[in-house]
DNA sequence: TAGCTTATTAGCGCAATAGCTAAATAAATT
DNA sequence: AATTTATTTAGCTATTGCGCTAATAAGCTA
């Protein structure tokens, strides 16, 4: 999926963009993050995937658990990439 | 449908975040703009309508045929949501 | 009014996604 | 090795979303 494109759609989705706000506060365990959400463990595991697929979030085995960490890079990038369109003139993608 | 939500819903679609980038250069009719895609007509016109939804672009009838303008308040708006996410600390929507 | 132009809405099919439960994998513990 | 804990993957169903064609609406002009 290129760059961009599944950044934007991983956000498309509440619960992701949840998750995200979440991890501001520091990385957390797949099972802390689920904790907080009505929804089965293995629905926020698949979200989890999916912003890990983006590039969101970064994921790291800690033991037995699963640390997942906020990619504050990516949504700096996200905000550059949008400011660019407020600015008219050349087709900067 | 809910303020941001509706923003990131309406960009994550490719074209659609095409349509916004197409009208930084200024206002254009829905026939303009619906030409410079592959798709149908009525395609692009429901993908405006879904930006129109998220007041990323307002409409305007001129005569016969509908202006389209891009409402670059929404993006910076959208840009700031998505700084105070790259904060720490409270929960700030 | 009829007819042309411009644009949207309706209805359908198909692919993608979110949610669930159950099974599978991985590491730590006994 | 078997069990427990932590998390993901698989298989299923239901909903949503995109794109198409056909039908409808709104404005203009003859």
């Amino acid at each position: 999926m290129s760059g961009s494109n599944a950044v934007f759609r991983a956000l498309a989705d509440p619960t992701r963009r949840e998750i995200v706000k979440l991890l501001r506060a520091g990385p957390m365990n797949s099972g802390d993050i689920a904790e907080r959400f009505p929804s089965a463990w293995a629905t926020i595991s698949r979200h989890l995937a999916v912003l890990r697929e983006a590039d969101l979030i970064s994921a790291e085995r800690n033991g037995n658990s699963i640390r997942y960490e906020l990619n504050a890079t990516v949504l700096q990038e996200l905000i550059e990439h949008i400011f660019d369109w407020t600015k008219k003139g050349a087709d900067n993608a």
